[in-house]
DNA sequence: AGCATAATTAAACGTTGTTTAATATTCAAG
DNA sequence: CTTGAATATTAAACAACGTTTAATTATGCT
């Protein structure tokens, strides 16, 4: 049996939240269990229950774990060009490249539903929140005059767009990439919706 | 016992379908189960594993419904307009509103993920592929001069934006709606983008 | 009527998330 | 030190899940 000094509480609850990516990435999120990340930390289902709510809020934690890593990288992607609008195109092409390369884990973050019982934790929220705003204020940079409001749609706008070509690319096989990569769409789709957006706006 | 004259096998596997379907517009795709159909249509698992190979094909023959239901009114949107670009606002916002009319079911069809030892079937792609050709009609309609590649990637594009509008519209996690409604940010993407497309195609 | 065929069921298996009571460990007070 | 209260950990249980099995029941054919 474990001792309790063999780990603080601190340890135990990132050793399982690093154990419940080990799983996610190698599996899916589909092969993550209570089990199953209780026996890779040499513990029990009933001392991960100590430590977390329920299965959803351990997911929720590693979820949380892969938007830092992913908003780390499209900071960097971010500050990688001076001009607005070829920042936004390397802000989205970093996005997509971070859903190709770390496929499982972003699947887990965009595929994970939550009990509507169990709504979604501030902190977790959070991370979200950072997301939209970087990518608020590179829409911004391109058009400084626009309202809040017309900024903020048209980022989420803009942004959605950008997920759902993530989605249906490394998700689903709607549609197989030998005709027009993902990230040429990706290029397309900002490219001519910004262009048209920036346009209307000097009207 | 349940007598099997008392239904075909082709009533059987269409009384099945439609307890999922219910299931999945009361509960949400997580509150189907073998045994809960089976005993909406007083008949036990064993039963209805005679009919589906296992849960996920009985799940893709609801969607398959849905997507089916979809393609319907989305026909119907199609023709309401004369104008290419209106139609495909047109198109866009009948998508949305079918996602969000039917809710759960349009969510069972894109959160639903099959494991990757069960391949999409032939007759289920077919229903995607119906939706694709819809579209990809609508986008030829503006630009008939373009290649069928270009085409391809425009409506592949266009497409998955609205998607992701509709996805991170009906999770409602990602952004509060009082801003700027979804119809609003599926207007906006539909006109930038193809103006600026179509603009491209003409330089 | 009786036999073969097929449909249906009840029961089982292994898995899941979660809770429970019992046990083991720690920590503080005497 | 020892004892006792507080807490960590475990093993076992529960209900529900997908799926398979053997046994039973209904059907169709000769």
């Amino acid at each position: 049996m474990a001792r309790r000094s063999d780990h603080t509480r601190e340890e135990l609850h990132s050793m399982a939240i690093d154990a419940t990516r080990t799983i996610i990435a190698q599996e899916g999120i589909e092969g993550v269990s209570a089990r199953k990340v209780a026996q890779q930390i040499g513990y029990t289902v009933g001392t991960l229950y100590q430590s977390f709510e329920n299965i959803h809020d351990l997911v929720l934690h590693a979820n949380a774990f892969t938007l830092s890593e992913m908003l780390a990288e499209l900071e960097v992607s971010f500050q990688s060009s001076r001009d607005p609008l070829q920042r936004m195109v390397k802000l989205a092409e970093a996005y997509l490249r971070f859903a190709e390369t770390h496929q499982r884990q972003w699947a887990a973050v965009f595929r994970h539903s939550l009990p509507e019982s169990y709504p979604m934790p501030d902190w977790y929220q959070a991370r979200i929140d950072a997301l939209f705003a970087l990518i608020e204020s590179g829409v911004r940079a391109l058009a400084p005059k626009r309202s809040r409001q017309s900024i903020q749609g048209a980022s989420r706008t803009l942004w959605s767009g950008v997920h759902g070509i993530c989605i249906l690319h490394t998700g689903d096989k709607l549609f197989s990439n030998r005709i027009a990569s993902a990230q040429s769409l990706v290029q397309s789709l900002v490219k001519h919706y910004l262009n048209s957006w920036v346009a209307e706006g000097k009207r």
